[in-house]
RNA sequence: GCGAAAGUGGCGGAAUUGGUAGACGCGCUGGCUUUAGGUGCCAGUGGGGUAACCCGUGAGAGUUCGAGUCUCUCCUUUCGCACCA
């Protein structure tokens, strides 16, 4: 090994290596156990940002450990190529999407190998391939044959200049980001698979997944959102035919004063017909956007539609609203409004002077009364007629029998969960493998016509897909009788392509399945890492893949996830100048001077290109908007690979966000330049002699027993924790103290030749490149360090014979003591009681108790 | 609005099962070496107090011999909300 540590070169040296080895190429090995790593694959915007070195690091560090174990690892790698970015770049730059992803996608892979991630490049895939997408072309002609897949009207964000479907983020305040025009909410028809016929298993697995995070979870089951209720039929007053409703309080039936409708509900939209005012509110409630977050939060509004009911149980006369909060896409798109123990109804009914009706009282304690707020809570009826008196259960159960029985209600459950919607009007994207006959029969593409190829050399003309003016592309046989007919020109949700590429990796050269045999052997993914932000949507989707694969006989497993790592995001602190009548202008942290006091307090920042003031501003996700990105590729140059990966593994658990700090960067930098020059100093003296455990001094039988309890630590934190940060900190504890307690002799040098080898066989997962030539130069030239054993504990090594007590008065810690390992209690007190502090602090009290936690500390109880 | 998390020194974080709060690192302060600068090395570093000791984990209550950790209420921040990926 060379004096100096020159990252650069040994990188290069390094991963040269790996590749003319074929170090990460894997095959299916029925003798030994797998394990298969996944990180969620990119979408190739460009370059890569930190969130994916963060991303891929974790993964990677998992992979190489889980292979020091012995396991046959496989750790694929590939691209979540279509996608909108795509088109933007399109319209921008006039670069077609495939000539912008492709060459993308060849950046960012040089940007991975430089980063030394252990892929096997022979599995890597592009969404963007037909020989990928071909296959969910497939798939999806045959879930439109089982009928899982049916086509409905939905609502969309319409933009009336652009002539143009938005996505949601494509609508800023309620406008087209490009056309600036007010967007429409426009019914077109629109592709879906049944994702709620599988809600009920859907939702029962989440108990399987042991491995997966609570909080991950949790927001799966509120989503899928099982609830048991009662559809209630209010017959019209009018006579003809009934409102129904969905709720999950049949109790408070007798508490309506009102039923509310949404705009888009067939009711609302028949009585706009004649009444001018209701016919503009439901055009104002459709000049917004389609997103839930914004129809939950505008202000409340509705009209009243001049329709009533009759109630089922009274036979009272209840008004009809329509109203901008009740969603079209749950339930019936009609509630029953109980302001009395609804806040939301309670406020509607306040805002219209409608009456408030209390019909349900706390089963014990004051009576809480409607008048402040409206009482949500389980209690007992009132107000109820014979119902009077009743709990939650009894009058649900007594309620639903009457109205079943006279046929006005029926018990349901009902999910939040809607149907999946995965056709888009973008070019983008993975054709929708279907044909309109000339009658407008729906026919899938049969099999030996696929895949539906998506032209790549196209003309971007305005914001429309291009598709819709090919008639290369539009025109199509009737896949029977070859009559001419029309193609489907939307394509797949980009979520269509990320819900089954995990199973592709395993045989991702398969030509005629989508995936063979080799997927029971590798699937299901043993450890998933990626965003917390994809902790619904993707993750769902993936899930009912994997269950529409098993059902289709593809594969045999339920779940594709076994371990699930949420990963935070990266932060990083903002600097910027107000400017007038417009966003602030932000500025890089690099371009940034920072002023501190001597507590090291931030006081003022200077921009160094004029030396002037700029404010600082919060720690945000780093983002273009915010100036705030830290670009990898120059980290890597400065201090290369390995630093940056061990950086982002101690700044923070994998589960937290990371707030990057350049100053810190230069520890981890640091680290390794101490452990390189402990190792070189240590290995110019020649090798050591053999470790006799047994003729130690105590310093180095205590030295030598850091180093067993670090592997302890490690292993644990690496293994179990998934919490990096707490593993290389014992790592640097070891080194510290190998690097303080040097000693000559003949033993101390054994001691140092088995702590600097535990040190990189600990640390290799994480800094694979520098302590590869670390290894060698220890004396395993002819031993691999990727293939090395993951160090085991010498037990003996880690007895201790004194342990450290703490002596606590009311809980108060008042003296540290040594006792023997297995000292008795009543000696541990007689002690205690000899420590001039703890005779201090008892003094004059009486001892009421004495509580003692083996090898941990006594607590003297006095009054 | 609904759902899910998080809040500990100047900063990132540690404390794994209710048992020593602040490991490890950054920053900062002082010193040494070299010196053009940087690197490197040593010491100190939660607040208050001469000290004994007291205070301290977003705020407030509670359970306990003992609470950063458990319970309740509140505040703040972040993530998701179905066409961003």
């Amino acid at each position: 090994m060379e004096e100096r540590y020159d990252p650069a070169t040994i990188e290069s040296a390094v991963q040269k290596s790996w590749e003319a080895s074929r170090a990460f190429t894997v095959t299916e090995d029925r003798s030994r156990e797998k394990f298969y790593c996944l990180s969620m694959f990119p979408y190739p915007s460009g370059r890569l940002h930190m969130g994916h070195v963060r991303n891929y690091t974790i993964g990677d560090v998992i992979a190489r450990y889980q292979r020091m174990r012995g396991k046959n690892v496989m750790q694929p790698m590939g691209w979540d190529a279509f996608g909108l970015p795509a088109e933007n770049a399109a319209i921008e730059n006039k670069i077609p999407p495939a000539e912008w992803t492709r060459s993308n996608i060849d950046y960012m892979r040089g940007q991975l190998q430089r980063l030394g991630f252990g892929y096997d490049w022979e599995r890597e895939l592009a969404t963007c391939d037909p020989s990928y997408y071909r296959w969910e072309q497939w798939f999806f002609t045959q879930l439109f044959e089982k009928g899982l897949v049916y086509r409905k009207k939905a609502v969309v964000n319409w933009d009336p200049v652009d002539q143009t479907v938005l996505a949601n983020e494509q609508v800023i305040d309620g406008r087209g980001w490009r056309s600036g025009a007010l967007v429409e909410r426009r019914e077109i028809p629109q592709w879906f698979v049944r994702i709620a016929d599988y809600a009920d298993e859907l939702l029962e697995d989440i108990n399987r997944l042991d491995g997966w995070p609570e909080a991950v979870k949790t927001m799966q089951r509120n989503w899928i959102g099982r609830s048991e209720g009662l559809q209630i039929k209010f017959p019209l007053a009018s006579g003809d035919g009934a409102l129904e409703v969905f709720t999950t309080r049949p109790d408070t039936l007798y508490g309506v004063t009102y039923l509310a409708v949404a705009p888009e509900h067939p009711l609302a939209t028949a009585a706009a017909r004649t009444n001018p005012e209701l016919f503009s509110f439901i055009e104002d409630c459709a000049a917004s956007s389609t997103s839930e977050f914004m129809v939950e939060t505008i202000e409340k509004r509705g009209l009243p539609l001049g329709i009533n009911v009759v109630h089922p149980l009274t036979g009272d006369i209840v008004p009809v609203w329509v109203a901008n909060f009740v969603l079209m896409s749950y339930g019936a798109g009609a509630v029953m409004s109980v302001p009395g123990h609804d806040q939301r109804d309670w406020e509607f009914a306040n805002t219209y002077n409608l009456p408030i009706k209390q019909v349900i009282f706390a089963a014990e304690g004051d009576d809480p009364g409607v008048e402040e707020c409206a009482y949500s809570e389980k209690g007992l009826l009132g107000n109820s007629e014979e119902y009077d008196g009743l709990d939650f259960l009894a009058a649900f159960d007594a309620i639903s029998s009457r109205l079943e029985s006279e046929g006005l209600a029926e018990r349901k459950v009902q999910f939040r969960l809607r149907d999946w919607l995965v056709s888009r009007q973008r070019y983008w994207g993975c054709p929708i493998p279907m044909i309109y006959g000339a009658d407008g029969e729906l026919l899938p593409e049969s099999t030996d016509r696929l895949p539906v190829i998506l032209p790549e050399d196209i003309e971007w003309q305005g914001m429309m897909s291009p598709l819709n003016t090919m008639p290369d592309f539009v025109d199509a046989e009737h896949p029977q009788d070859g009559t001419p007919a029309r193609r489907e020109t939307d394509t797949f949700d980009t979520f269509f392509e990320s819900s089954w590429y995990f199973a592709r990796y395993c045989c991702p050269d398969a030509d005629s399945t989508m995936v063979d045999e080799r997927v029971e052997y590798w699937m299901p993914v043993d450890v998933y890492i990626g965003g917390i932000e994809h902790a619904v949507l993707h993750l769902l989707y993936a899930r009912f893949f994997q269950k529409l694969m098993r059902d289709a006989g593809l594969v045999t497993a339920s779940e594709p996830f076994t371990r699930l790592l949420t990963q935070g995001m990266v932060c990083k602190e903002t600097y910027f100048r107000e400017v007038a009548n417009a966003k602030p202008q932000y500025f890089n942290p690099a371009e940034v001077e920072v002023e501190r006091d001597e507590k090291g307090r931030a006081v003022a920042a200077r921009l160094a290109a004029d030396g002037e003031l700029v404010q600082i501003g919060a720690i945000e996700k780093m983002s273009k908007s915010k100036n705030n990105g830290v670009d990898p590729q120059a980290l890597i140059e400065r201090y290369g690979a390995d630093t940056v990966r061990l950086y982002t593994m101690f700044a923070a658990p994998p589960d937290h966000t990371l707030e990057w700090s350049d100053n810190a960067v230069e520890g981890a930098s640091r680290f390794i330049k101490n452990l390189w020059r402990l190792t070189y100093a240590h290995t110019q003296k020649g090798p050591p002699a053999p470790l006799s455990p047994n003729d130690l001094s105590s310093d180095m039988r205590m030295l030598r027993c850091q180093i067993h309890e670090t592997i302890a630590k490690v292993t644990d934190d690496v293994a179990r924790r998934y919490k990096f940060n707490t593993a290389i900190a014992a790592v640097m504890e070891m080194i510290n103290a190998l690097s303080r307690g040097q000693d000559d002799s003949e033993q101390g040098r054994a001691v140092m030749q088995e702590g600097l080898e535990v040190a990189v066989l600990l640390l290799a997962p994480i800094i694979p490149h520098c302590t590869d030539v670390l290894w060698s130069a220890l004396g395993h030239e002819s031993e691999l360090l990727l293939d090395a054993s993951w160090p085991s504990i010498d037990e003996n090594a880690i007895v201790r014979n004194e342990i450290l007590n703490i002596v606590q008065v009311n809980g108060k810690k008042r003296a540290e003591i040594n006792v023997s390992a297995n000292c008795p209690k009543n000696e541990i007190v007689s002690i205690a009681f000899e420590d001039p502090n703890v005779k201090r602090a008892i003094e004059g009290m009486e001892v009421v108790k004495i509580i003692h936690v083996p090898g941990r500390l006594i607590n003297i109880v006095v009054r």
